[in-house]
DNA sequence: CGGCACATTGAAGGTGGTCAAATGGGGTGG
DNA sequence: CCACCCCATTTGACCACCTTCAATGTGCCG
């Protein structure tokens, strides 16, 4: 994908949950970053660096970190193509997390100060911004619920379901079979549980609600199903919203 | 504590983390709302249910909280006097969460459409409350792998020195002598326990560091071994930022 | 063909949950 | 002023979900 094609998309996501003036959508359409390609595992920011740039995937598939002192990490975020991973950084360039790469990636590094203009300038695109990490506080605010209190086949059809309704919402594919290029070991960092559970999890999920990982995709049988199992309602994803 | 001194601690949250100018200050200290009283356990915010202000905490204790489908709760943050606990409803007026009060509290509700026009006609105010949710989120992103990766009894700790480092940052109260009035189911909801457990995490801290809830009251014994015992660093509560 | 990373499976143990009951404290009403 | 009740805290016994440790299977790529 080309980078003016993922700023595409990520206008395309922000006009998703706000309404902005065409003149305002064009400013938005016209950033510009230099094009960093990343490894798989490799960390783009490191937690507690400051940062001069905000991260918009372009493609790939992206984890927003937080690591303990002994080192292993917890996913706080996943993030897909046209996604700004820490838009977050503009009013805070130092932030406490760290972004890594799940797969070879390809992101553009946007300058904190073209988006701090565009946002002054246009207070409608300062609404904007505040609300897309409002929206990403939001799907943090129900991690951390589920962490708290669900178990973990309930924890993982959880989040199926939500990269599902995010995927189709950003109309990148349907939810119910979608990219989404992750091991378990990774899965196992954003769910709070060992690999070796995971495994346990995803299996149990494949027999009872057709839930396929298979070649970087995921393919559910019975999408209803998954619903129910994970206690699946979208509304904290701010996708009917327009503001 | 009076609506306007409860709007001053407001301001100097804001200043905490964001460089104001007079004139802005002074319209920031001008914000007046409805003043409302709480009962210990009352929703002033329905999760799911839509709201035109946002919830100044004067007096008393206030969490945000998302709900399971069997009732059962997970609160995600925990708002002291001078927090606008809702914040982000300014650009997302139906959250999926909800606010409770802990005990008996007053809050200040300040119509969506002040804050907002205050944002618009001043940007900086607008990066300011931008900057705000964000610390909110980071605050919320620890909450999360704190969920994930760290054993009950970190998992206390931890809390019971952020809470500390926030009143004391607020210039509320010392970090190892502050006003804390939860009860142990509440902590229970914080911390993803059950209340038997919390109870058991509560003595083991109470005999390695030192620390008891009294009449309200949080008191450390053993500061330096509680920060240990927790892992906890304060660099995620972006205190010393300024911008 | 060999190496490596990931997925899968088994067995045993521990952290935290569940169920149940006793203790304690503060407020209210008799 | 005491009795009572309600609510929170505390403690005990048992159980289960998930972890830990270890080994085996499998697909991809050099």
């Amino acid at each position: 994908m080309h980078s003016h094609a993922a700023v595409a998309l990520f206008v395309r996501r922000i006009l998703l949950r706000s309404v902005v003036s065409p003149g305002e959508v064009q400013a938005l359409s016209g950033l510009e970053g230099r094009r960093v390609q990343a490894s798989r595992g490799q960390d783009l920011v490191l937690p507690g660096h400051g940062v001069h740039h905000a991260t918009l995937l372009v493609s790939g598939l992206l984890a927003r970190f937080d690591q303990m002192a002994d080192g292993r990490r917890q996913i706080t975020a996943l993030h897909i193509p046209g996604d700004m991973a820490d838009l977050h950084s503009v009013p805070m360039p130092l932030p406490a997390w760290g972004i890594q790469a799940l797969v070879p990636s390809v992101v553009l590094q946007i300058p904190h100060g073209d988006l701090r203009g565009l946002a002054e300038r246009k207070p409608a695109i300062a609404m904007a911004f505040w609300r897309d990490t409002v929206a990403d506080a939001s799907i943090l605010a129900k991690w951390t619920a589920n962490l708290g209190r669900a178990d973990a086949v309930t924890r993982t059809a959880h989040l199926i379901c939500e990269m599902g309704m995010r995927m189709e919402a950003h109309e990148l594919d349907q939810r119910h079979d979608f990219a989404l290029p992750i091991t378990q070991a990774q899965l196992a960092d954003a769910l709070g549980l060992t690999t070796v559970h995971v495994n346990r999890t995803v299996s149990t999920l494949r027999q009872e609600c057709g839930v396929l990982f298979e070649q970087g995709r995921v393919r559910v049988g019975d999408w209803t199903g998954l619903v129910r199992r994970g206690n699946f309602d979208d509304g904290y994803l701010m996708l009917d919203v327009k503001a």
